[in-house]
DNA sequence: CTTCTAGTTGCAAATGATTAGCATTTGCAA
DNA sequence: TTGCAAATGCTAATCATTTGCAACTAGAAG
């Protein structure tokens, strides 16, 4: 049960330190995007221990994203970023506005979609797309 | 030329200041989302003069959201939120990575796109999407 | 046209998220 | 085991945005 083991997660250059351990496990058991704060919240539950900094989750943040291993994405009325593990496709989600629930799509709507934009114009590398509405629960 | 009359931009129970009309100006003639600050300076540039203050911008800004007069989002890898007068329709962008242009798009790609939510599981109200990338002018 | 009041504003200080500086620690390659 | 670049803990700094409060004003009521 314990993943200390790297298992190659990383790639060349970085250190698989204690606390990269931590924020990888908890990213990779979330089932949505985290800010930095709730990751650092997460691991210090399971942990309360050695001194933490936030300044190191987002250090660490970033250095993951840079290596492509996590994304980072603000969604369009929160203030904070949200970040979560890069499992390959990329996923959007349903929001609800009055509990902020997300509830992830089961596939991607643009998926086999033309896009209007002229290709020598503009060349397309990705995407952001949300939905909002009400949840089950939220509307009566 | 003046716009000072009020032409009943504004719905009930909100008056009609000068500064109000100063961001109501701004927004309506601008052709891409602005931040509070960009709003801000340009009506600086045009008007230096009586104190302002960039707090009665933001409060400004939310009471017309709140209204639904004015639209408010983040884009992608920018910290600050975008404001733009809501025209009745919406309007989606490509965003170049590199230079941060706005390509307004001429239709919606979703409009006559059934979205993978069960009915039943999400009241559907609305959408974000914005398209990124890189523009004619910076790919070499 | 004057009066009155809730809605607005200016200013300055408070937040909240995120970043940067620097001295101290620690993976991990040799 | 050793050495050093990479990483971390702390703290202070940024930056966008919000808030408290006293002074001001648009616009309804008289």
């Amino acid at each position: 049960m314990t993943h200390d083991t790297c298992e190659k997660v990383l790639p060349s250059g970085i250190k698989w330190t204690k606390q990269r351990k931590d924020v990888y496990h908890v990213l990779t058991a979330a089932k949505e995007p985290l800010s930095a704060q709730e990751i650092y919240n997460r691991i210090l539950k399971q942990d309360a221990h050695t001194g933490y900094a936030v300044s190191t989750i987002y250090r660490i943040l970033s250095a993951l994203e840079e290596k492509n291993l996590v994304l980072k994405s603000k969604l369009i009325d929160e203030g904070t970023a949200l970040y979560e593990w890069n499992k390959g496709e990329h996923q959007h989600y349903a929001i609800c506005l009055n509990c902020h629930k997300k509830i992830p799509l089961k596939s991607c709507p643009m998926e086999h979609l033309h896009l209007p934009v002229k290709e020598e114009e503009f060349e397309v590398t990705g995407h952001r797309m949300e939905i909002y509405g009400y949840c089950k629960d939220c509307r009566k």
